[in-house]
DNA sequence: GTCTATAAACCGATAGAC
DNA sequence: GTCTATCGGTTTATAGAC
C-alpha cells in the first residue's frame, strides 16, 4: 500500500492542492472571459503546471466544469431536501429566500459558481451537469409557488429568486457584492414573492 | 457608373438578400448554440453560400455580430430620446416601459437580439458595440430613477427592466413568447417600479 | 504527478480566379 | 459576389519519459 491517493478524493497532501488550485483558476478565468474563450493552456499557465497536468486531474475540459457545478448541486439539494420537509408552505417560502441567499454568500464557492452561470448561461444546455441544476431550478420554482399558478403569479416567483442573482447577471457594477445591497436584494425578494395582486 | 451597390446599403436587388440572410441564419445560431460556439463555416453551410462569400458582406465575424447590436443601438436610442423630451418624469417611466416592451416584440429582429445578448452576456464586454450598448442601458437607468437613489430604489429600477426579459434570461420555458405572458411582465415591471417601499 | 513533444482537428482569415 | 484553395495559428487531447 503506497501513499498515493486518487486525485478525486479530498485531503490535500499539502496546503495548495493542485486540483483545488485548478478549479480556483479556471472558474476566475471562466468568470473573467467565458467559458468557451478560456484555454487550457491559460488555465495551466496561470496555476504554474503545463496543460498536460490538468489532464492528470480532469479528463477533459468538461469535466473541470463539471466538477464545479456538482458542488452547487450539491448545495441546492440540500436547501431543497429542508424545504421538502417544512409543514407550512406559507412560512417555509420567505425562509427559503434567506436560506437561499445565505448559503450563497457563506463560505465555500457558491457564490461565484453563480456568476460563472449568470456569464456563461449556455452551460446550463451544454453539460450534463447544467442539465441537471436546471433541474433544480426548476424544482425551486415549484417550492416557490402554489399548485396552479397565474401567469403572474409563475413570472412573480422567478422574479424573486432572480432577485438574489442581480449582481450575477449584470455587468460588473460599482457597488456589486456590498451586504447593504445584498440586504435590499433579500428585501425586494420578500416583497415580490409575498405581493398577491 | 455601375449597378454595384454597397453590401451595407438597404434596398436588396433580390428578395432574400444574401447579407440578411446571413444576419437571420448568424442570430438563430448564436441563440441556439452560442456566439463562441457557433463558426462562419456552420453560418456559411446553413445560408447555402462558402465561407469566403461571408467576408465580402462583413470583414470579420466581430462585425456579423456587431451589425446585429447596432440595429438594437438604434432602437434604444430612439426610446431614450423620447423619454429625454418628456417633462413629467413620474408619467414617463410607466410609459417607458410600456414602449420598451412594444419596441421589443413589435416588427423588426430586437426580441431576438434581446435573447442572443441574455444568452451570451459576455458579448457586452467583448464587442465595441456591447460597450455602446451598455451604455444605452445605463442611461435607461438613470432615467427609470429619480436622482439620489437608495440601495433599494437602485435594484428596483434595475428589477423592474429586467422583468421584460426574463424570457431573454432564462433557458426555454414552456410558456416563452405568448401575449398573457409579456402582459404579466410588464404589470410585474410596472408595480415593481411604482412600489415606494 | 508532472513533464516534453506531438498528433489531429478546427478556426478565422486571405489570395486570386471567374 | 461567389467560388476553390490554402495559410497560419490555436485548440483539445494523447503518448511516453521521468
Amino acid at each position: 500500500m503506497t501513499h498515493t491517493r486518487t486525485p478525486g478524493r479530498t485531503g490535500p497532501r499539502h496546503p495548495g492542492d493542485v486540483r483545488a488550485r485548478i478549479q480556483q483558476v479556471a472558474l476566475d478565468l471562466f468568470i473573467e472571459e467565458g467559458y468557451d474563450r478560456t484555454s487550457l493552456r491559460e488555465i495551466a499557465e496561470r496555476v504554474g503546471v503545463t496543460k498536460a497536468a490538468l489532464y492528470y486531474h480532469f479528463p477533459a475540459k468538461e469535466d473541470l466544469a463539471e466538477s464545479l457545478l456538482d458542488e452547487r448541486i450539491a448545495a441546492l439539494d440540500a436547501l431543497i431536501g429542508w424545504a421538502e420537509q417544512q409543514p407550512d408552505p406559507d412560512r417555509m417560502r420567505p425562509e427559503f429566500l434567506r436560506r437561499y441567499t445565505a448559503g450563497l454568500h457563506g463560505p465555500g464557492r457558491d457564490a461565484r459558481i453563480a456568476r460563472f452561470l449568470g456569464r456563461n448561461p449556455l452551460v446550463l444546455d451544454l453539460l450534463p451537469a447544467g442539465r441537471q441544476l436546471r433541474d433544480r431550478i426548476d424544482r425551486m420554482f415549484a417550492l416557490l409557488g402554489g399548485p396552479d399558478p397565474s401567469p403572474t403569479a409563475r413570472l412573480r416567483r422567478i422574479l424573486a429568486l432572480l432577485c438574489l442573482h442581480l449582481d450575477d447577471l449584470l455587468p460588473a457594477e460599482p457597488a456589486r457584492d456590498e451586504p447593504a445591497r445584498r440586504d435590499a436584494a433579500l428585501t425586494l425578494a420578500l416583497e415580490t414573492l409575498q405581493t398577491r395582486g
